[in-house]
DNA sequence: GTGGTCTAGACCACT
DNA sequence: GTGGTCTAGACCACC
């Protein structure tokens, strides 16, 4: 069900890339209210990290609301989920953008250096999202 | 001279607040090389931060080449010049490039949706000039 | 794993000390990447010094690419690549050769005598290998 | 009398660089026991610092025995005064090549490079002394 | 006054 | 357990 690639070179937590790849499977995916989540034993496995870490990152999106815990039976997809508002979306790309485009042009990179290097990357982006073009 | 404001609820770092403060100054403000700093009790006097803090924070300034320390004197913002080899440049271009996609693709946000993030975010940003032609 | 012996009766700072035994034997010794370094509490415990000064020391190692830090586990020994540019190698060197050549020269040293002293230090060196051909 | 020039861009200490100055032209020039050195205040004014820097110079030559102070008169060549022993000399020689080499190697510098830097630096020394040929 | 180093101890995030 | 940040306060060298 979950396909989850954690990157444990890069800075970003292990805990937090299971969040957010939960976020985005539960908004673009076709899960309904009450299927079951791989259990925290299971995805640790799946995964090769401590069942903590998944815990952890479970435990932040049950108090967000978009799952719920059944004690002895594991995590399903909440009743009543919310995900990001458009404009929570538009808020946190336009931080991410700063915060990108400062450390690019302090590193002393031109422009069209920087817009190559996201082209790149986007190019052959691995998260199987839509595909420029 | 230099405006600093320090946001305590985020989780940036104070002192990484203030690296990114001073280089965003030293990149657009018009500092000459052998201009004087605020020494490091004055600011964090200024910021109610502890001087330790402030330290950190120069050191780190210091070990980036954008400025200098004469003990006994204080810190100077230092003779412009390039300390990273372009290998380094590049390995740091491509941490911040991934980075970001990642929290963009995460987002949901399509790659020409985020290249025009990026568009209309340097084509507002100061310029700043190569260190060498 | 690291031997490491903290002189106390010299001026060199203890970070210092550690930054340089690190450095050493990472030269030298058959360190590999992805090796452990001992935890900052741990060396510190060692040392019979304060864990602050140990991260101080690591913090430096880091920032010039000789080792990384994985939070929540430890630090490791980084690939070796090159961090600063050329010029900022020329000009580390410049530094250096300066401070030796003045001092050898006010303890009244003709040039022979000072090129002999580092032919004889030179050959005894280990070669480490370049980074790049 | 005394030809010092003061480099304010290392990271010597200046009053560490007048004490090495006097006492090497002590030990070189025809100084005789009672003659006079230049007042602090000249010597500050000369060289363009604060006299504090130069009264801890001569503090530090008057603890070592290489002058005295005659209140209300000045500062005298010592009647019976010590200049480094040859063994001093070598083993601060070696100190001084040792952290040099190790400096240049960890630059990754060949030996070849760290004997050019050294012989450009020899070649056009501006401190007087014997030069190679 | 300035910066540089070190200690002690706290709290946090992550595994 | 690990590293990361911050505070408080000390002592030093230098100007």
């Amino acid at each position: 069900m979950l396909e989850i690639r954690i990157a444990t070179d890069g800075n970003a937590p292990i805990y937090r890339q299971i969040v957010e790849h939960v976020r985005w499977a539960l908004a673009t995916d076709g899960h309904r209210p009450g299927d079951a989540l791989p259990s925290v034993r299971a995805l640790a496995e799946q995964l090769l990290i401590n069942p903590n870490t998944v815990a952890h990152a479970y435990a932040e999106l049950v108090r967000d609301g978009l799952i719920e815990a059944r004690t002895g039976k594991g995590y399903f997809v909440a009743q009543r989920r919310r995900v990001y508002s458009d404009e929570e979306r538009r808020r946190r790309l336009e931080a991410a953008v700063e915060t990108f485009a400062r450390e690019a042009l302090l590193l002393d990179f031109a422009p069209d250096e920087i817009r190559g290097a996201l082209d790149r990357k986007l190019s052959h982006a691995p998260q199987g999202g839509r595909v420029h073009g």
